[in-house]
DNA sequence: GCTACCTTATAAGGTAGCCTGATAATATGA
DNA sequence: TCATATTATCAGGCTACCTTATAAGGTAGC
C-alpha cells in the first residue's frame, strides 16, 4: 500500500502500528517457546487468553469476543484443554453452560506473558522515557476508546 | 494472557497495540471491500503491498521481507496477477529475475489505502490533537528503530 | 562456450485455522 | 412438558502458509 522505501519521511501511522504489533507478538512467542510452551500458537494468545476473565469465561462469550464461530473457538479450547492450559468446568450460575478456566500450564504461561510485558515496558521506557511511553499508551487508548464508542453508536455492524 | 475485565487500571501497552492493529486492519479491509476490492484479503496488504517498492520488487525480496518462502509468495503474487493487481515483468538489471510491479487495480487499491490512512489520521487528530498524535507515532517509531537495531546487533535470529 | 550458480516457476502433499451446516445432549424457564 | 439456550461434535470446505523436489532460464567466471 505504502512505499517500503520511504524512509526519509516521518514514520507513517499504520506502519508503526503494524510493526509494533509484529514485534510484540514475535517476542512474546519467542519467550513462550523458550519457557516450554512451544505448543502454544499465536492464535491461542490473540483469541483465547486475551479474552479470558480471571474467574473463567463461557466458550460462547470467548467466541463472540474473538469474532469467530463457537465451533472454531471450541476447537481452540479443546486443544488447550488437552495440553493442560485450560479446563472446562460447570458454570455455577447456569447449568447449561460451562466456563473455561485456567489450568496449571495456562497460569504459568500467563505469568510468563506478564513478566515479558513488564520487561518490554521497562526496556521501551529506557529508550524514550517512562513519561513519553505512558503518554503514548494513553493517546492510543484514548483513540481506541473513541473508535469503540462511535462504532457502538452507529451500529456494531457485526465484525 | 491479561485480564479482559481489567478496565479500571490504565491501559496496558500490549493490549492497545493489538487493538489498534485490529482496528486499522478491519477498517482498511472494509474500505477495500466497499471500493470493489473484495478479492483482496488481509495477507495481500500485510505481506505483499506493504513490502512493494514503487519501482517494483523481486519476488524473492518480497518473500524475505514478509518472512515467508518464495513459493508461498509466488502463490500470492500469482493470485494478485490473475486479478489485475500486479504484473511480473523482466528485471531490467538482471535477466534471471523478474520484478513485481503495480498493475491498474493495484494502483487503485493503493490509492484507496492512502486516502483511508490520511482520513484515519485526520479523525484521530480530532480526538487527541495533531500534536499528541504525531508525538505518539514518533515514540512508537523510536522504540521500533531501537528494537530493530538491537536485533541486527545481537544476530538477526532468522525470520 | 562450458559450467556452476542464481532466480524463479511449478507441482505434490501436509498442516493450522478458520468457515458453514447438521445433529445431539443437557439444562433452563415458562 | 415443551420451547429455548448452550455446548459439543462431526462432516466437508477453503485459505494461507509450509517442505521438498524439479525444471527452466540467465549470469558470470574461466
Amino acid at each position: 500500500m505504502t512505499d517500503a522505501s520511504t524512509t526519509e519521511r516521518a514514520a507513517l501511522l499504520p506502519q508503526v502500528i503494524i510493526q509494533a504489533f509484529d514485534l510484540v507478538l514475535d517476542e512474546l512467542y519467542r519467550h513462550l517457546v523458550e519457557t516450554g510452551h512451544d505448543d502454544l500458537r499465536p492464535t491461542h494468545c490473540l483469541n483465547v487468553f486475551r479474552f479470558m476473565d480471571c474467574d473463567g469465561t463461557r466458550p460462547g462469550v470467548l467466541a463472540a469476543r474473538a469474532g469467530m464461530t463457537p465451533q472454531a473457538m471450541g476447537e481452540l479450547v479443546s486443544y488447550l484443554e488437552r495440553r493442560g492450559y485450560v479446563r472446562r468446568v460447570q458454570d455455577p450460575g447456569d447449568g447449561r453452560g460451562r466456563i473455561v478456566v485456567y489450568a496449571e500450564r495456562g497460569t504459568r504461561a500467563a505469568e510468563v506473558a506478564e513478566f515479558f510485558f513488564a520487561d518490554l515496558e521497562r526496556r521501551w521506557a529506557v529508550v524514550v522515557g517512562a513519561e513519553r511511553l505512558d503518554e503514548m499508551v494513553a493517546v492510543l487508548a484514548r483513540v481506541l476508546e473513541s473508535a469503540a464508542r462511535s462504532e457502538t453508536e452507529s451500529g456494531p455492524s457485526g465484525r
